[in-house]
DNA sequence: AGCATTTTTGCTTCGTCAAGCAAATACCTG
DNA sequence: CAGGTATTTGCTTGACGAAGCAAAAATGCT
């Protein structure tokens, strides 16, 4: 018990230090980079993507513009609605994620993977999935690439 | 493994709003009265406070300059060494920490207990300690004039 | 027009880094 | 050993970035 609220607290923050101290990029670009990839066409609506990366709209807004200042996205109005924009991954951004995926892949693996031990995997898996499951299936959680 | 980012990204988020919302009170506090309330004598240096918070230094110098404001703590110079300063949790603290902790410990249970099923108990806390291990115990309070 | 929806902006809070102050410790030098 | 200087350590402060909420702006729908 005591140890899932230190979990909680320490995991996410060494996680993203990690990510931070490895590739100057902190979690939060990361996963917006990560969810637009797996978006078909690289593309989706800010609030979209705000849900997905679990930010507030405003948030979003604030954290696309500064990728779009560096070239990683683009945001074009929506064709279909005068209110809407379009986050675009670019070839940059995805080139972006690309280098920085390894690292946080070993981060990973170094912080939770080295520690598993003959814990049964899928199961394992399964619970983690289901806890995360009740917010709402903004990524399909099948094909994982580890 | 993408569970576990997924995971990494939402649920500490989930336990913190969950804090807020019902009790007012950031994780941040929720840790730093709860670190306090388990070392001996309700005392640690501000230094080991923040490592054992996973904070900076100064991040932790400016919750206990609030915390200390709204009486829940109290920053002592420490007689052994002049430059340091001991923060004791006060009753009042502890009176607050007792109020909030059946709520978070509600939240944990809702958002995690109650999905993981037929896990086998033991071991998973074995395995969340030995995460969180490489950060050092929680409360080494050697060097405090308790 | 009137109301709903999408994104942005204003303001506040929280936390980090860089710099600084003061006490403690280490290292000379006689 | 006394006395002085240099370095390190413990904490605080200043300046700033990140992210949230509430309200505004822009657009769409009826």
């Amino acid at each position: 018990m005591r140890a899932i609220a230190r979990l909680m607290l320490v995991l996410p923050r060494m996680l993203d230090a990690d990510l931070v101290h490895d590739q100057r990029m902190p979690m939060s670009e990361y996963a917006t980079l990560r969810t637009l990839s797996e978006a078909p066409g690289r593309i989706m609506r800010m609030s979209e993507l705000a849900t997905a990366c679990f930010m507030s709209l405003s948030g979003m807004t604030r954290l696309a513009a500064k990728l779009e200042s560096v070239g990683y996205l683009a945001r074009l109005p929506c064709e279909s609605d005068g209110r809407g924009f379009n986050a675009v991954l670019t070839d940059a951004g995805l080139a972006r994620l690309q280098e920085a995926w390894p690292s946080h892949l070993a981060s990973v693996r170094r912080r939770i993977f080295d520690h598993l031990g003959d814990v049964d995997l899928p199961q394992f898996a399964a619970v983690l999935t289901a806890m995360t499951a009740p917010v709402g299936p903004a990524c399909d959680s099948a094909g994982c690439d580890a």
